[in-house]
DNA sequence: GTTGAAAAACGCGGAGT
DNA sequence: ACTCCGCGTTTTTCAAC
């Protein structure tokens, strides 16, 4: 779904509304960009047709949901064949605590981020990655604070 | 806005919905949990009120808006005062290119999620970074690949 | 807390400029 | 490609169980 949309002014514009807040109805949105609902909304449709708007969803209080603690989980392995990274990537995809999952360059050769209660429940989704595929080397950050969190990306670098 | 509402099985499996997909309407939302529209409203409108839906936002694609490269960035300070945390914050919360920033435990003081174009481009955010507060020790991993991203929190530890 | 239905608002599409 | 306008649906409110 990586399409070669061309992004105007006016549609950068529409993103940057959506990302900041999807809630916002059509017409305010045609509103603050100098259009009327129609052509507006058949902007957004293309946006989502050609994959530049993935998705929209509710992001939810992380302490609400009791899971205030972030890990982040850098992990060094000896094994590099094809075979056991298929089976690490499943067992991680496969636990809903690691919210993020990157495969680096440099000396560390993934990082996760983990969101967990405590240390505690910290350590059992630990026990769960190395359960999942055979020995590596694992080293966990703690955040203390969250500064910043947001999904909005940088609209500045459009071709 | 941390409340303590409580969150039954319903409650529950209303915010799985919404934060994986926040588009479906009312009615779908409804029927899934085995409620009528009205009652299913008033739920989410007492989940919105009450914070633990913090917003709603389009998740826009990163290759499109030219921002593929992630990096992650290190940073070790030896000034620990705390008219420098807020300048550092101040100079980090306002560069957009930084879409995640921690503080953390351990030997790093604070971890940043940067999304750029390039390394070029990436060089000019670290001129920046630097250019905001004094002198700190820097360290960037780049992202190869990303495996996984999700917004989704994991709903099992709710009390 | 739930239901069903009425009222209001909105999304969506067509025809015209 | 945008504006205007109206139909069909969905949200939202309300009265009653």
């Amino acid at each position: 779904m990586a399409s070669k949309l061309k992004l105007d002014a006016i549609g950068l514009k529409i993103l940057d509304l959506l990302q900041q807040d999807a809630e916002q109805q059509l017409a305010q949105i045609a509103e603050a960009v100098g259009l009327s609902s129609t052509p507006c909304w058949r902007r957004i449709q293309r946006l989502k047709e050609s994959g530049v708007i993935r998705r929209q969803v509710a992001l939810v209080d992380a302490q609400a949901l009791n899971v205030g603690v972030t890990v982040f989980v850098s992990v060094r392995t000896a094994t590099h064949t094809q075979e056991w990274f298929e089976r690490f990537r499943a067992t991680v995809q496969a636990i809903p605590e690691v919210v993020e999952f990157y495969r680096m360059s440099g000396d560390v050769d993934y990082l996760l981020r983990v969101v967990v209660p405590d240390i505690a429940a910290y350590d059992a989704v630990y026990k769960r990655l190395i359960a999942g595929t055979q020995l590596f080397d694992v080293s966990s950050s703690f955040a203390m604070e969250e500064l910043k969190f947001t999904t909005a990306l940088p609209l500045g670098y459009v071709r």
